[in-house]
DNA sequence: CACGATTTGTCCGTATGTATC
DNA sequence: GGATACATACGGACAAATCGT
């Protein structure tokens, strides 16, 4: 389970943890994650450590948060594939939620997608 | 300054704040930024909230912050340009620290940049 | 090499605000 | 309105890494 004397954070090992049960079928896409409450509760941690737990789930878009209701387990579709063409950009923005995907077409033309969901490749 | 009353979080404000300062070259790249303690002197914060407002900054890709040490500016070179030949795929990895760049060339090679230090382009 | 000062990392407890049901 | 749940913010505490003395 979590151990206080191992040398990885506690916030980390309970992320695993999680990782781990998403993995593993028990909490499927779509499905909610007991509550920060409810996994303080089962691991022994205070809130501060769960919630920076699910921190980090959320930088790796394993898991979406909505207040008032609770933490979901992300729906992570097969990476779509999208054709970069002659005179075709690619770039990642970083900043406010999951970095995203930014391609400029030669025409102008602009599409984003979410970072991890895309695999480019040359048309 | 930071307003207590506004719809903006506090540790938003203060991410706000820290980023005007660095592209108004107050803070320039490979410089040390000033430690937590002091960012909640100057602002009224608690280090929590100036704790928040840096791991803003992180995901960014804007600071760093070294254990020890403290907080420097990032050097963000300019996007170097990285060509796809036919049979390369590029994804983006989340995961710990900043999101990466994986491009596995048609031969099985892979390589893999920081996500906002590159641009993708068809060869 | 040892020691202390500084700084970030981690963790806890508590409180209040706000959104959802 | 009430219950539940996440978001934000404060306070304090100790550990671990770094650097200069």
């Amino acid at each position: 389970m979590i151990d206080p004397n191992a040398d990885r954070a506690l916030f980390r090992q309970l992320a695993d943890q999680i990782r781990e049960r998403i993995s593993a079928g028990e909490f499927e896409p779509g499905q909610m994650l007991p509550s920060e409450a409810a996994l303080g509760q089962e691991y022994g941690l205070a809130r501060t450590a769960v919630r920076a737990a699910l921190s980090l789930l959320r930088a790796e878009g394993l898991v979406e948060s909505v207040r008032g209701l609770g933490s979901v387990v992300r729906d992570r579709p097969e990476p779509k594939p999208v054709r970069l063409h002659k005179g075709d950009e690619a770039t990642v923005t970083l900043g406010e939620g999951l970095p995203r995907v930014v391609v400029v077409r030669a025409s102008g033309d602009t599409e984003t997608y979410p970072a991890d969901g895309v695999i480019l490749r040359p048309a």
